[in-house]
DNA sequence: GATGAATGAGGCTTCATTCAT
DNA sequence: TATGAATGAAGCCTCATTCAT
């Protein structure tokens, strides 16, 4: 079935959903109060999304593609991979610090695996694809000498670790740059940088 | 407080609900599978906690003294700090690695700071607690030369991130030993280990 | 405030909880039973009523307005004052005979003052504008020398304690008319009309 | 089975249940309640009463007798009959004012006569042993042209419905004795007393 | 397509009652 | 006899979902 129908009022739905979901979880997340957030009434959620375990779904599912497109970017490798590394942490937590409410949503259904298995599964799979895109710079920084010699999948999955420990820890948006510079700074650590 | 009835219901009904808190959130957990899995009636979940509010804040902040305990001792600094301090991650993470149920309902609770705000804000103290712990032996290796100089605070702050992300991503008590040590290595990193 | 929704539905609600709650209570009387008694289901119920409490209060509440209208009339003296009192006893005494099942949950929020101390002190307020509805006639009674010198409030307050007392004892529509016509002519009695 | 065991724990627990039964209802006064005001655990009132339903019962039987001793003296007429009235009704009104927290209860009860069917019935039997108390007297007053001639049964009948009116109006007793006296003054009225 | 009234399943909670101590 | 922990029935209320307008 094509969704012809307002787009706009199917993003607005979605858009207050996501914050509803990641404010107060899943359940006590009603479909009224989204409704209201998003400024139609609670029926018309209906219209667009057959039931609230779908709109979850959505939630989930559907930013994720953007998502995917600014972190699992692989630049190629060059003769200085720390500093490609470095640009590109910059940019992850860049992106991470807007994401704050996706994120927190996507942390809440990480947490709840049982729970929401399909989602998670989905999930799960985006850390392997995180490892293969930071693969390339990660081994021709150790060819180098410029980085440990660690497992790169290891260090893959440390760094993603790290960042979802750091959405966690640190809320909020209203974060000072600096604070986020910080974090960058650090994040690095964990590839193993020589000096 | 003496608390009359049994103490060892009391503890098993507690240690049901941060299971079932843990598997399925807050909303979804019910009293009656909270009662079932401790193997008590229903209603004898409320001879000893008020209501399903209390049980859960009794879950949540109950077993976070036995994890201070652990989580927060402070070694005096001797002439190897870094070797003091990659025993006390290992500590810190074999720890963990058993609290799989009760620190997942943790990252539950601080990811939701809105909807469960008095207990997040217990449970950020800890952060601070942790900086405190954490400093005499960092401050220690880094006068020594063999740390980078880095803000220790700010090294205790991404350290725990790093944890709470750990324990986010790798959920499982199922995981082997070697992917512990892993963890327990990369982690010394944040502490910028000279070589 | 206009309220949308069905009045009629509302009005049926409204009028099956004045059974139920004059039948049994407050406690006893459920919503269940309530909704049935209305012919809707259960939610309905709370579609056009908060809660219980609230749909107890508007129960008492709103149908006062038009005993009151009955209740409180005052008619301007003539010369014949007492036939005046009569008829207007016969008036009171013929829609109270009407309101059993209204005043019998009346009667049970008086008797319960502290545990329904909002809606106590709105039907106090009553007693005081029934003085005031009865006092022209009974001053120019007396001054007529038609009735005796009792204080005018006094009257009003034992004549309201009356009809309270008919009403509580006397329960049932179906008692004959010759009975109110009997409760009427003692009730006279007690203005302490000469002769 | 005989009741041995402690009497007066169970008068006690009787004069408690009077106490929350009045104020509260039947369903809203928990044995909880009651135990404590007595004074005993609440696993002891079951000892001394069956269940809640034998509990009320007995709050509701049990004192009737004493109050019938008070309100059912019938004393043989003199010569001075009204003065007699006087003197009884005082008698009535005294003690009844001392006994607001029984009397409303019994009010409770006459209010819900579908739901307390038997009790009602045996309260009802009251007006009619009050009709036989107070028909010596009122005839006699009658007979000496003292009195209007009004139907005695009747006069008996309003008087009663006066009490309880009154008792229902006025609840408290911290009500001036004044207050009582008025009450007393104008209850005779409704015997028909010429002048 | 949009709305919100109607429905009832399911959760939390209260509380009478049982019964082991 | 006195106690109070254990139990579960029953009530209130929320809220996802349906459907008539």
């Amino acid at each position: 079935m094509a969704l012809p129908k307002s787009e706009e009022k199917r993003a607005r739905i979605l858009e207050a959903a996501i914050q509803m979901f990641s404010q107060n979880g899943y359940s006590k997340a009603t479909i009224k109060d989204i409704a209201k957030e998003a400024g139609v009434s609670f029926g018309t959620v209906f219209t667009y999304f057959e039931n609230k375990d779908e709109l979850f779904k959505a939630a989930v599912i559907e930013p994720l593609e953007g998502v995917k497109r600014v972190m699992l970017v692989s630049p190629e490798p060059t003769e200085e991979p720390v500093a490609q590394l470095k640009e590109l942490i910059s940019t992850h937590f860049r992106f991470f610090a807007q994401q704050a409410t996706y994120s927190r949503m996507i942390q809440y259904v990480i947490g709840q695996p049982d729970r929401f298995h399909d989602l998670f599964l989905e999930l799960d799979q985006f850390s392997l694809e995180l490892r293969d895109a930071l693969r390339p710079l990660i081994v021709k920084g150790q060819e180098m000498g410029q980085l440990i010699e660690l497992n790169p999948d290891d260090v893959a999955d440390t760094y993603l670790a790290f960042i979802n420990g750091v959405r966690l820890t640190r809320i909020d948006s209203y974060e000072e740059r600096s604070r986020w510079d910080m974090y960058i700074q650090h994040a690095l650590l964990l590839f193993g940088p020589k000096q």
